[in-house]
DNA sequence: CAATAAATGAGAATAAGTCTCATTTATTTT
DNA sequence: AAAATAAATGAGACTTATTCTCATTTATTG
């Protein structure tokens, strides 16, 4: 089992950026809840480990060194979620009752046709489009212990 | 020609809601403007005709009754569009230079691949998905008049 | 048209996010 | 490794968006 502060410390010196403690805590709690978090729980989980400010500021870093992506949910709620693999084209999925943010990978033939839908939109519209985003919204059925 | 403020007057008495003067003004501003609009940039062609927190009360109150659509643009603003007809199902497109919103259609097969894709999802995370959202980001080059 | 109910305006209250600045912590230089 | 420099932090003030309160005005109902 790896240290659990290292993969931060890592992941803050391959950008490049200076490794501090607040860094290291956000990172932390950010890759062990693993899921599209809000502020609002994120800062309940940190309990006061970092000021208001610095964490507002840590967050900003990140999206610099994009390593952080920020969208809001149905509710207009503010929502980061950390963005390590290249590779990891998602979508996201929410639940109007509980609130959890799910990721979502669509098939290869979607997205192709998406980028077809997209490549017609900016002839049309002489728009040079840059990147999308497909959001779903309902309800997670069982399972979820936080729907009642 | 028709009288400016008749359709927000038909628009009230069908949703049974009662028929006021800042109702009026604001529904006329949205179906004047017709496209997605900030509420920044509502309160700015409203000058100050409807007091700040009645615009909120209105606009909760045509949330309410099911003829406004709120979101947020990659910016994290508060963006509202009224939905008048029923089978105007589409998506935006956001500029992220002059911060204008358009309302696309995207083709029927690609909306019937997408319910496809969302079954699949449903089945696999034992979700019951209710709505979705397509949003694409770029530019919009030429012609804008915002864009410099 | 009177009585009742609902909506409004003005500004106070709240909440999310940013800013300031003195202090602490990292990094770089020697 | 210590000193010098640069960057980041914490605490709380500040700003801005949105909601709330309550006395007054405007709609609706009988």
């Amino acid at each position: 089992m790896k240290n659990m502060t290292q993969e931060p410390r890592n992941i803050l010196s391959q950008h490049k950026v200076s490794i501090t403690n607040p860094r290291i805590i956000v990172l932390d709690t950010l890759l062990d809840f693993g899921n599209p978090i809000t502020i609002e729980e994120l800062q309940s989980k940190l309990k006061g480990k970092v000021a208001k400010s610095t964490l507002y500021r840590v967050l900003n870093d990140l999206k610099k060194i994009n390593i952080l992506n920020e969208f809001t949910s149905p509710d207009n709620a503010v929502v980061v979620e950390l963005i390590l693999e290249e590779d990891s084209h998602h979508h996201h999925l929410f639940c109007s009752d509980c609130g959890e943010v799910i990721d979502v990978e669509l098939s290869d033939e979607f997205e192709m046709m998406l980028v077809k839908e997209m490549e017609k939109v900016q002839k049309e519209l002489n728009f040079e489009i840059k990147d999308h985003r497909v959001e779903m919204f309902g309800l997670c059925t069982d399972e979820c212990s936080n729907c009642k």
